[in-house]
DNA sequence: ATGGTGGTGGAACCA
């Protein structure tokens, strides 16, 4: 069973590629976030015409994550339980369009886009950790109560919780960045401590395998990414890998996301 | 070449 994660930055922009890269790539469950659009846009026939199910998620042009399954789509959920809402000052919070969840095969599956921190002190910041907070405290629960459960935890994670998931952490150090803090990585590291793998690096250990890269300042032809997409997986799952790899093939050419596909097999 | 983005929606915001 061969699952990815990949976030496309617009499924209406990146409809041919998707197609495509499902095709080559071959994948069972594709995780997708920041579809960046509402049910009625969504384009459903790139899934059916190819033999896939598919329950998205998505309100309007902001965030919006999708679940596409060759394997079967059961039990749809949308947003988890208690999930963080935002809300500019003045405004009604919102829960955003960023977690859907189904049961494909015998693994459930989450389709995450944790939120961007923007900056160190912005209040995007506290809401990304409380929210990354909140899903930890789910997840822990749901291997405690059941210690083979079969989930997978894929998305993106917009942290890079290592040094070297970073093209320089000294840049990232001067500039005060997000993504490389040590509270985000904190909330990540607590995924981890839960029982939860990271089941992609250690098919992917070698230096400078990024899974993201900005559109802006040249970074990609600068080898300049980023790491921070990932699948992790409950312990049942975990010991099921085969292998896995980073697509950075589908970061090339015009009409690239800025992220690339992660992808693992199961046996 | 001292710059160099892309998506959405139709200006400004997001990443």
């Amino acid at each position: 069973m061969k699952i990815a994660t990949w976030n496309v930055n617009s499924m209406r922009a990146r409809a041919d590629r998707v197609e495509a890269w499902m095709q080559k790539a071959d994948v069972d469950v594709l995780a997708i976030q920041e579809t960046k659009c509402k049910d009625e846009n969504f384009p459903w026939e790139v899934f059916e015409h190819n033999g896939y199910d598919v329950a998205h998620f998505g309100f309007n042009q902001w965030n919006g994550v999708a679940i596409a399954s060759r394997v079967g789509l059961k039990g749809v959920e949308r947003t988890f339980a208690d999930q963080p809402a935002f809300g500019k000052a003045g405004k009604e919070p919102v829960q955003e369009a960023r977690a859907i969840a189904a049961t494909c095969g015998d693994v459930r599956i989450w389709s995450l886009y944790v939120p961007n921190g923007r900056a160190r002190e912005d209040e995007h910041m506290s809401y990304k950790l409380t929210w990354l907070n909140q899903l930890r405290e789910h997840a822990e629960s749901w291997i405690t109560e059941d210690p083979q459960a079969q989930i997978v935890l894929a998305g993106d994670w917009n942290i890079a919780p290592q040094d070297s998931d970073v093209w320089d952490i000294d840049f990232f150090e001067k500039n005060q960045m997000t993504h490389v803090t040590a509270e985000e990585r904190t909330a990540f590291n607590g995924f981890l401590d839960a029982g939860y793998a990271d089941v992609v690096r250690p098919y992917t250990a070698d230096p400078g395998i990024y899974t993201y890269w900005d559109y802006t300042n040249l970074r990609f032809p600068k080898r300049e990414g980023m790491r921070i997409d990932f699948l992790l997986g409950s312990p049942a799952v975990a010991q099921r890998v085969q292998s896995a790899y980073v697509d950075k093939d589908e970061r090339r050419g015009k009409g690239a996301s800025d992220h690339t596909p992660v992808v693992a097999e199961l046996s």
